[in-house]
DNA sequence: GATTGCTTACGAATTCAATCGTATAATATA
DNA sequence: TATATTATACGATTGAATTCGTAAGCAATC
């Protein structure tokens, strides 16, 4: 039962916009993804439409212009693509994964103080 | 120019025993997918030609069972996709996957000693 | 009330990933 | 040498993701 609910590439570009906003129109949605795909409007609804089919968001109805809600949770997500990033691109490594995301990517210096201290919490496990 | 090559699921797990091997022929690379996925050998070789026609693997020829060798550098492959998933997962904040994958799957303490060595290295920046 | 502009619904076309069957050539072995 | 095994090449199929055109309804505006 339960199987896992893969959002495909656009699905998650989808998704992102609404975590974002907590819930959205398909124009506004749209709005956004035109910033970097070059797409017509319908596609945005079709792909909303298919993922309200796919149970990824739920829609409200009530008016004409419907809103769509996210009902995959974030942090369900972040879990499974970080797993599986860990499995194919570093062999396993959640370390290898974290030193590639710091080198590449430095966060602030408040958000190294908050890793730092998370790893303090690991340590005395 | 130089698009970004996009390798697929399969073409990344591919790559990944390739990345492990160094380089394989396809009947090794078959037997590793074998364990985990139940498909013929012509699929693996079929997927394999047409990496190399992406250019994402080169191959020797010189013998009748030819080698595959990975192009793509793993290294390069990881930034794709974690710079990718701190976009759409993590609305750009490095630190939250940092967290995350700590969070789900904690390192031995030796690697946490070396991911702490590198935020002392971060923080002298 | 007619026109214009959004919005959804829906079917269809297109593209692409993945899978496999069959043919053919090369090699090993009986 | 004849037979069996193993490899590649290649076409075809399937299924899913993506894209879009068109129709139809509703609402604001002329």
């Amino acid at each position: 039962m339960n199987k896992t609910i893969r959002p495909t590439e656009s699905e998650l570009e989808i998704l992102s916009i609404l975590w974002e906003k907590e819930n959205a129109t398909v124009r506004e949605v749209h709005e956004v993804v035109q910033k970097t795909k070059d797409v017509g409007y319908t596609t945005t609804l079709k792909l909303m439409q298919i993922m309200n089919e796919k149970g990824l968001v739920t829609r409200n109805v009530s008016s004409k212009t419907h809103i769509y809600t996210p009902t995959l949770k974030r942090e369900k997500a972040q879990e499974q693509f970080v797993g599986k990033m860990i499995q194919t691109l570093f062999s396993g490594s959640t370390s290898q994964l974290v030193m590639q995301a710091l080198g590449k990517h430095k966060p602030s210096d408040s958000d190294l103080a908050e890793i730092k201290s998370m790893i303090q919490k690991l340590e005395r496990k």
